[in-house]
DNA sequence: AGCATATTCGGACTGATAGTCCGCATTCGT
DNA sequence: ACGAATGCGGACTATCAGTCCGAATATGCT
């Protein structure tokens, strides 16, 4: 009975969004995460600064749906992809596609995370995202290994995948070099050293 | 030749000091971190906000003061106390000694652990704190495994102290449940699970 | 096309906060 | 007791997140 389907999103709302979202990753490029004011960002995207907090509620909001538009590939991958990132592949293998990939992810926008991370402040670990990474690796680990608690070695391979740390343990000559250290790590987690 | 003694601290500066580390120190009982302004502080310590300033140099500085002062006792301990957290025991007990102090200090903290964090931004990795409670984990990972690169076993067990993650992970009931989890995760790492 | 209405726009406004500055008060060695 | 060095205080600035509401505009219907 319920009418579902709410009136589309404007024409010119979805523009601003677009746009808002474009400054917000130039600004993020261009000068660190605190150089990014949502004042700035209106500016430079065009529109005022009311469209900014409609459309996406506060900074928080701001940065986790860049986060989010960042992930979303594998996010879907992981619930129904092909193996070995979706189900079907043996837990070692689906980890290490997992990791390489949310690594991928963190070496490539190490400036956001850490954005993210600063405006996230209390409910960092309420975040969708942040949730859903930590259910798929608890259950990698629940099933692989019994040795530790399943949630808290989530958390713990998700703890290090801090802005900071990243951008600290990411030499130039070697971006990949963080991930594989995450993914030696959590092998040694899963007992399988 | 130089004349190294600069004049004491003034009693009057001394006493300041003391009442805003104590006044912090009621805010964040109070309220949440981000309800210790340090407007606030200055009020409730009775003094100006120029002298909080003067003293701490910026609001990372204060909490930073506060933080040292909760970790002063470990950091000699470690330094040079007795064996198990001093020098001289075998590295397995000298590590979960180690992070059974710590992880005390961060349950007993936590508040303060991630107002020190917001504060921070940027240089959380330069903190001289942090130095050097990574310098003796990498130190004491390097010595009992090879597994594993001792610098990011270090870093990955520091990223667990993150404020809200303690608080998440202390239920009211088993207070050290915290540090168990920490100290079973640095055991697999160190590759004696 | 023309109209009515819901939706969105924009930017002035508020309230809070970190950090600065400088004339005045206090302390301490002599 | 005295004078220089040190510290004090709080008004001031700059910046930012978030709110609000009259004006503008897109959309669906006829």
């Amino acid at each position: 009975m319920a009418m579902t389907a709410q009136r589309a999103e404007r024409a010119d709302a979805a523009r601003n969004r677009r746009a808002v979202l474009a400054a917000t990753e130039r600004l993020l490029a261009e000068g660190g995460g605190d150089h990014v004011s949502l004042d700035r960002v209106a500016a430079l995207a065009g529109v005022g600064k009311g469209t900014v907090f409609r459309r996406f509620g506060n900074r928080a909001g701001l940065l986790q749906a860049l986060l989010e538009e960042r992930s979303l590939e594998l996010r879907q991958g992981v619930a129904d992809g092909p193996a070995p990132l979706g189900p079907g592949a043996p837990v070692r293998e689906r980890l290490l596609a997992f990791l390489d990939r949310l690594g991928a992810i963190a070496e490539g926008n190490a400036v956001l995370l850490t954005a993210h991370e600063q405006a996230c402040a209390e409910d960092k670990f309420t975040d969708p995202s942040y949730l859903f990474w930590h259910g798929h690796l608890s259950g990698l680990f629940a099933e692989g290994c019994a040795d530790l608690d399943a949630e808290f070695a989530a958390h713990a391979v998700l703890a290090v995948f801090d802005g900071d740390l990243v951008r600290r343990l990411t030499p130039p000559d070697d971006p990949r070099h963080f991930t594989r250290s995450v993914q030696r790590l959590a092998l040694v987690l899963l007992g399988d050293g």
